[in-house]
DNA sequence: ATGTCCCAATTTTTGGGA
Protein backbone atom coordinates (compact mmCIF):
# COMPACT_ATOMS: atom_id res chain seq x y z
CA UNK A 1 0.00 0.00 0.00
CA UNK A 2 1.53 3.62 -0.80
CA UNK A 3 0.23 6.32 1.21
CA UNK A 4 1.34 9.76 0.49
CA UNK A 5 1.01 13.31 2.47
CA UNK A 6 0.77 16.70 0.61
CA UNK A 7 0.73 20.30 1.19
CA UNK A 8 -0.46 21.67 -1.90
CA UNK A 9 -0.99 25.24 -0.92
CA UNK A 10 -4.46 25.51 -2.68
CA UNK A 11 -5.96 22.89 -4.18
CA UNK A 12 -7.76 25.20 -6.61
CA UNK A 13 -4.21 26.13 -8.35
CA UNK A 14 -3.02 22.67 -7.77
CA UNK A 15 -5.72 20.66 -10.13
CA UNK A 16 -3.88 19.91 -12.70
CA UNK A 17 -0.48 18.92 -10.77
CA UNK A 18 -2.69 17.17 -8.75
CA UNK A 19 -4.24 14.58 -11.03
CA UNK A 20 -1.29 14.76 -12.87
CA UNK A 21 0.62 13.53 -10.04
CA UNK A 22 -1.65 11.19 -9.03
CA UNK A 23 -1.57 9.23 -12.12
CA UNK A 24 2.52 9.24 -12.16
CA UNK A 25 2.66 8.10 -7.81
CA UNK A 26 -0.18 6.01 -8.22
CA UNK A 27 -0.82 6.49 -4.79
CA UNK A 28 -3.50 4.78 -2.65
CA UNK A 29 -3.68 6.85 0.17
CA UNK A 30 -2.92 10.42 0.03
CA UNK A 31 -3.49 13.13 2.81
CA UNK A 32 -3.79 16.65 1.32
CA UNK A 33 -3.22 19.91 3.47
CA UNK A 34 -3.82 23.61 2.48
CA UNK A 35 -6.68 22.63 -0.14
CA UNK A 36 -8.25 26.37 1.11
CA UNK A 37 -11.94 25.17 0.07
CA UNK A 38 -14.84 24.11 1.18
CA UNK A 39 -16.17 20.73 1.44
CA UNK A 40 -18.84 21.85 -1.54
CA UNK A 41 -16.20 23.93 -3.62
CA UNK A 42 -13.22 20.60 -3.24
CA UNK A 43 -16.24 17.95 -4.84
CA UNK A 44 -17.27 20.43 -7.27
CA UNK A 45 -13.38 20.55 -8.50
CA UNK A 46 -12.22 16.91 -8.04
CA UNK A 47 -14.86 14.39 -7.15
CA UNK A 48 -15.14 13.22 -11.35
CA UNK A 49 -11.66 12.71 -11.60
CA UNK A 50 -11.18 11.46 -8.27
CA UNK A 51 -13.93 9.24 -8.70
CA UNK A 52 -13.04 7.50 -12.17
CA UNK A 53 -9.75 7.06 -10.71
CA UNK A 54 -11.01 4.75 -8.04
CA UNK A 55 -10.41 7.24 -4.81
CA UNK A 56 -13.13 8.15 -2.39
CA UNK A 57 -13.27 11.79 -0.51
CA UNK A 58 -13.00 12.82 2.79
CA UNK A 59 -12.55 16.31 3.07
CA UNK A 60 -12.54 19.02 5.84
CA UNK A 61 -12.55 22.92 5.13
CA UNK A 62 -14.32 26.36 5.51
CA UNK A 63 -13.11 27.82 2.35
CA UNK A 64 -10.56 30.42 2.61
CA UNK A 65 -7.64 28.99 4.34
CA UNK A 66 -6.33 25.72 5.61
CA UNK A 67 -8.63 22.82 4.53
CA UNK A 68 -7.00 19.03 4.80
CA UNK A 69 -8.48 15.64 2.71
CA UNK A 70 -8.04 12.08 2.53
CA UNK A 71 -8.02 10.42 -1.05
CA UNK A 72 -7.94 6.75 -0.61
CA UNK A 73 -9.01 3.70 -3.05
CA UNK A 74 -7.85 1.20 -0.17
CA UNK A 75 -10.82 1.88 1.86
CA UNK A 76 -12.31 5.06 3.79
CA UNK A 77 -14.26 4.03 6.55
CA UNK A 78 -15.17 6.21 10.53
CA UNK A 79 -14.09 9.15 8.75
CA UNK A 80 -13.68 11.80 11.78
CA UNK A 81 -13.19 15.12 11.05
CA UNK A 82 -11.05 17.95 13.43
CA UNK A 83 -9.19 17.38 16.17
CA UNK A 84 -10.90 16.34 19.50
CA UNK A 85 -9.67 19.04 22.29
CA UNK A 86 -8.89 21.14 19.33
CA UNK A 87 -7.74 24.60 21.28
CA UNK A 88 -9.47 26.45 18.36
CA UNK A 89 -8.43 30.28 17.30
CA UNK A 90 -10.37 31.35 18.32
CA UNK A 91 -12.66 28.10 17.06
CA UNK A 92 -11.63 25.23 15.67
CA UNK A 93 -10.24 25.46 11.84
CA UNK A 94 -10.33 22.81 9.64
CA UNK A 95 -6.61 21.56 10.33
CA UNK A 96 -7.38 17.91 11.00
CA UNK A 97 -9.09 14.51 9.50
CA UNK A 98 -8.86 11.00 9.72
CA UNK A 99 -10.52 7.82 8.55
CA UNK A 100 -9.61 4.01 8.71
CA UNK A 101 -7.92 3.04 5.33
CA UNK A 102 -6.59 -0.35 5.01
CA UNK A 103 -6.76 -1.68 8.53
CA UNK A 104 -4.76 1.69 9.33
CA UNK A 105 -6.16 4.90 11.41
CA UNK A 106 -4.93 7.68 9.19
CA UNK A 107 -4.64 11.53 10.02
CA UNK A 108 -4.38 14.07 7.61
CA UNK A 109 -2.72 17.32 9.59
CA UNK A 110 -1.87 20.70 9.14
CA UNK A 111 -0.39 22.16 12.12
CA UNK A 112 -0.48 26.08 12.85
CA UNK A 113 2.32 27.36 11.38
CA UNK A 114 3.17 29.92 14.74
CA UNK A 115 4.33 32.79 13.00
CA UNK A 116 6.86 34.09 15.67
CA UNK A 117 7.62 33.18 19.17
CA UNK A 118 6.05 36.09 20.66
CA UNK A 119 2.40 35.67 18.27
CA UNK A 120 -0.18 34.35 20.21
CA UNK A 121 -0.19 31.61 17.16
CA UNK A 122 2.45 30.38 18.34
CA UNK A 123 0.77 29.47 21.80
CA UNK A 124 -1.92 28.26 19.72
CA UNK A 125 0.55 25.69 17.91
CA UNK A 126 1.94 24.45 21.14
CA UNK A 127 -1.58 23.70 22.16
CA UNK A 128 -3.03 22.17 19.49
CA UNK A 129 -0.26 19.94 19.17
CA UNK A 130 -0.72 18.94 23.26
CA UNK A 131 -4.36 18.36 21.98
CA UNK A 132 -2.81 15.81 19.38
CA UNK A 133 -0.60 14.39 21.56
CA UNK A 134 -3.69 13.16 23.59
CA UNK A 135 -5.32 11.94 20.68
CA UNK A 136 -2.30 9.81 19.97
CA UNK A 137 -1.53 8.55 23.48
CA UNK A 138 -5.40 7.25 23.28
CA UNK A 139 -5.62 6.39 19.62
CA UNK A 140 -1.88 4.30 19.61
CA UNK A 141 -2.70 1.49 21.76
CA UNK A 142 -5.67 0.40 20.01
CA UNK A 143 -4.31 -0.18 16.27
CA UNK A 144 -2.04 0.90 13.40
CA UNK A 145 -2.09 4.75 13.11
CA UNK A 146 -0.04 7.01 10.86
CA UNK A 147 -0.24 10.98 11.42
CA UNK A 148 0.99 12.39 8.35
CA UNK A 149 1.14 16.40 7.05
CA UNK A 150 2.48 19.62 6.98
CA UNK A 151 3.77 19.60 10.86
CA UNK A 152 5.26 23.28 10.62
CA UNK A 153 8.07 21.97 12.62
CA UNK A 154 12.02 20.91 11.87
CA UNK A 155 12.58 18.03 14.02
CA UNK A 156 16.55 18.41 14.23
CA UNK A 157 18.87 21.37 13.05
CA UNK A 158 19.75 19.03 10.47
CA UNK A 159 16.26 19.26 8.88
CA UNK A 160 17.34 23.15 8.04
CA UNK A 161 19.41 24.23 5.52
CA UNK A 162 21.00 26.77 7.75
CA UNK A 163 20.04 26.67 11.35
CA UNK A 164 21.82 29.72 11.62
CA UNK A 165 19.12 31.67 9.79
CA UNK A 166 16.52 30.67 12.28
CA UNK A 167 18.10 32.13 15.17
CA UNK A 168 14.94 33.00 17.61
CA UNK A 169 12.36 31.85 14.62
CA UNK A 170 9.39 29.30 15.15
CA UNK A 171 9.37 25.43 13.63
CA UNK A 172 12.98 24.84 15.33
CA UNK A 173 12.41 25.95 19.19
CA UNK A 174 12.86 23.76 22.37
CA UNK A 175 9.63 23.71 22.98
CA UNK A 176 8.24 22.77 19.36
CA UNK A 177 10.30 19.75 18.99
CA UNK A 178 9.90 18.78 22.65
CA UNK A 179 5.80 18.74 21.73
CA UNK A 180 7.18 16.58 18.83
CA UNK A 181 8.87 14.43 21.24
CA UNK A 182 5.81 13.66 23.13
CA UNK A 183 3.77 11.99 20.12
CA UNK A 184 7.04 10.02 19.92
CA UNK A 185 6.73 9.07 23.27
CA UNK A 186 2.64 8.50 22.88
CA UNK A 187 4.29 5.70 20.44
CA UNK A 188 4.94 7.32 17.10
CA UNK A 189 8.05 6.84 14.52
CA UNK A 190 8.92 9.27 12.34
CA UNK A 191 9.28 7.27 8.92
CA UNK A 192 11.46 8.62 7.14
CA UNK A 193 14.35 8.85 9.78
CA UNK A 194 13.83 5.39 10.14
CA UNK A 195 14.32 4.85 6.64
CA UNK A 196 17.23 7.36 6.49
CA UNK A 197 18.59 8.46 9.88
CA UNK A 198 21.34 10.51 7.95
CA UNK A 199 20.54 12.04 5.12
CA UNK A 200 19.86 15.56 4.12
CA UNK A 201 16.24 15.11 3.29
CA UNK A 202 13.54 18.62 2.55
CA UNK A 203 9.85 18.80 1.80
CA UNK A 204 9.40 22.45 1.63
CA UNK A 205 11.22 25.32 -0.10
CA UNK A 206 9.67 28.83 0.16
CA UNK A 207 8.93 29.96 -2.93
CA UNK A 208 11.25 32.91 -2.60
CA UNK A 209 14.68 34.03 -3.13
CA UNK A 210 15.41 30.87 -5.41
CA UNK A 211 14.93 28.86 -2.42
CA UNK A 212 14.30 25.64 -4.66
CA UNK A 213 17.31 25.81 -6.98
CA UNK A 214 19.63 26.25 -4.28
CA UNK A 215 18.25 23.82 -1.81
CA UNK A 216 17.30 26.18 1.03
CA UNK A 217 14.58 23.60 2.22
CA UNK A 218 13.51 22.15 5.32
CA UNK A 219 11.71 18.66 6.49
CA UNK A 220 8.34 19.78 8.12
CA UNK A 221 6.06 17.69 5.99
CA UNK A 222 5.74 14.37 8.30
CA UNK A 223 5.28 10.53 8.24
CA UNK A 224 4.31 9.34 12.15
CA UNK A 225 3.51 6.25 12.73
CA UNK A 226 2.95 3.36 15.17
CA UNK A 227 6.05 0.38 15.38
CA UNK A 228 3.65 -2.09 13.78
CA UNK A 229 2.98 -0.17 10.58
CA UNK A 230 7.09 1.21 10.64
CA UNK A 231 7.68 -2.79 10.52
CA UNK A 232 5.84 -3.09 7.18
CA UNK A 233 7.55 0.44 5.94
CA UNK A 234 9.84 -0.37 2.35
CA UNK A 235 10.46 2.65 1.05
CA UNK A 236 9.88 6.15 2.31
CA UNK A 237 11.16 9.01 0.22
CA UNK A 238 10.27 13.15 -1.50
CA UNK A 239 8.95 13.38 -4.75
CA UNK A 240 11.03 16.54 -5.77
CA UNK A 241 9.86 16.18 -9.23
CA UNK A 242 6.17 17.41 -8.07
CA UNK A 243 8.03 20.97 -6.63
CA UNK A 244 10.12 21.35 -10.46
CA UNK A 245 8.17 23.20 -12.87
CA UNK A 246 5.57 26.08 -12.89
CA UNK A 247 2.19 25.52 -10.97
CA UNK A 248 3.56 23.92 -8.20
CA UNK A 249 3.32 23.72 -4.67
CA UNK A 250 6.41 25.41 -2.20
CA UNK A 251 5.84 21.59 -0.55
CA UNK A 252 6.42 17.83 -2.12
CA UNK A 253 5.03 15.17 -1.55
CA UNK A 254 6.29 12.47 0.88
CA UNK A 255 5.50 8.69 0.06
CA UNK A 256 5.29 5.69 1.90
CA UNK A 257 5.10 2.21 0.88
CA UNK A 258 3.53 -0.73 2.87
CA UNK A 259 4.18 -4.71 2.79
CA UNK A 260 0.66 -5.96 3.73
CA UNK A 261 -0.17 -6.37 6.92
CA UNK A 262 1.63 -9.95 8.05
CA UNK A 263 -2.55 -10.36 9.64
CA UNK A 264 -4.40 -9.05 7.25
CA UNK A 265 -7.64 -9.65 5.49
CA UNK A 266 -5.96 -12.02 3.69
CA UNK A 267 -5.61 -14.26 6.76
CA UNK A 268 -3.35 -15.20 9.48
CA UNK A 269 0.26 -16.12 8.00
CA UNK A 270 1.43 -19.17 8.44
CA UNK A 271 4.93 -20.90 7.77
CA UNK A 272 5.38 -21.90 4.61
CA UNK A 273 6.07 -25.79 4.20
CA UNK A 274 9.68 -25.47 3.60
CA UNK A 275 10.69 -23.21 6.68
CA UNK A 276 8.13 -25.17 9.23
CA UNK A 277 9.62 -26.68 12.32
CA UNK A 278 13.04 -25.38 11.47
CA UNK A 279 14.60 -21.72 12.43
CA UNK A 280 15.03 -20.37 9.11
CA UNK A 281 12.26 -17.73 10.14
CA UNK A 282 14.88 -16.27 12.56
CA UNK A 283 16.15 -12.93 12.15
CA UNK A 284 19.03 -14.33 9.83
CA UNK A 285 16.87 -14.70 7.19
CA UNK A 286 13.78 -12.89 5.56
CA UNK A 287 13.45 -15.88 2.78
CA UNK A 288 9.72 -17.27 2.71
CA UNK A 289 8.89 -14.29 5.36
CA UNK A 290 6.04 -13.06 2.61
CA UNK A 291 4.52 -16.09 1.83
CA UNK A 292 1.04 -15.81 2.81
CA UNK A 293 -1.42 -18.33 2.74
CA UNK A 294 -5.51 -18.94 4.16
CA UNK A 295 -4.89 -20.46 7.82
CA UNK A 296 -6.94 -23.97 7.81
CA UNK A 297 -9.74 -23.99 10.20
C1' DA B 1 13.60 43.85 -5.26
C1' DT B 2 11.40 39.26 0.04
C1' DG B 3 14.65 36.93 -7.19
C1' DT B 4 7.03 34.27 -4.60
C1' DC B 5 2.50 32.59 -4.66
C1' DC B 6 -2.14 32.23 -3.01
C1' DC B 7 -6.51 34.04 -1.23
C1' DA B 8 -10.65 37.39 -0.97
C1' DA B 9 -12.58 41.71 -1.40
C1' DT B 10 -13.14 47.10 -0.16
C1' DT B 11 -11.84 43.27 -7.25
C1' DT B 12 -7.93 45.64 -12.11
C1' DT B 13 -5.05 46.98 -6.50
C1' DT B 14 -4.44 46.00 -1.82
C1' DG B 15 -3.73 43.46 2.45
C1' DG B 16 -2.95 39.17 4.83
C1' DG B 17 -0.81 34.71 5.24
C1' DA B 18 2.88 31.40 4.54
Amino acid sequence: MRIATWNINSAKARQPRLIEWLDRASPDVVCLQETKLSDEAFLELFDEDLFRRGYRVAHHGDGRWNGVAILSRAGLEDVRRGLPGDPGFPGPEPRAISASCGGIRIWSLYVPNGRTVEDPHYAYKLAWLAALRDVVAELAPQGPVMTLGDFNIAPTDADVWDIAEFEGATHVTEAERAALGRLHDAGLLDLMRERWPDETVYTYWDYRQLCFPKNYGMRIDLTLATADVAARARAVWVDRAARKGTGTSDHAPVVVDLDEAPDGDIGPMVPPPSSRGSSARGSSSRAGAGTRRRAST
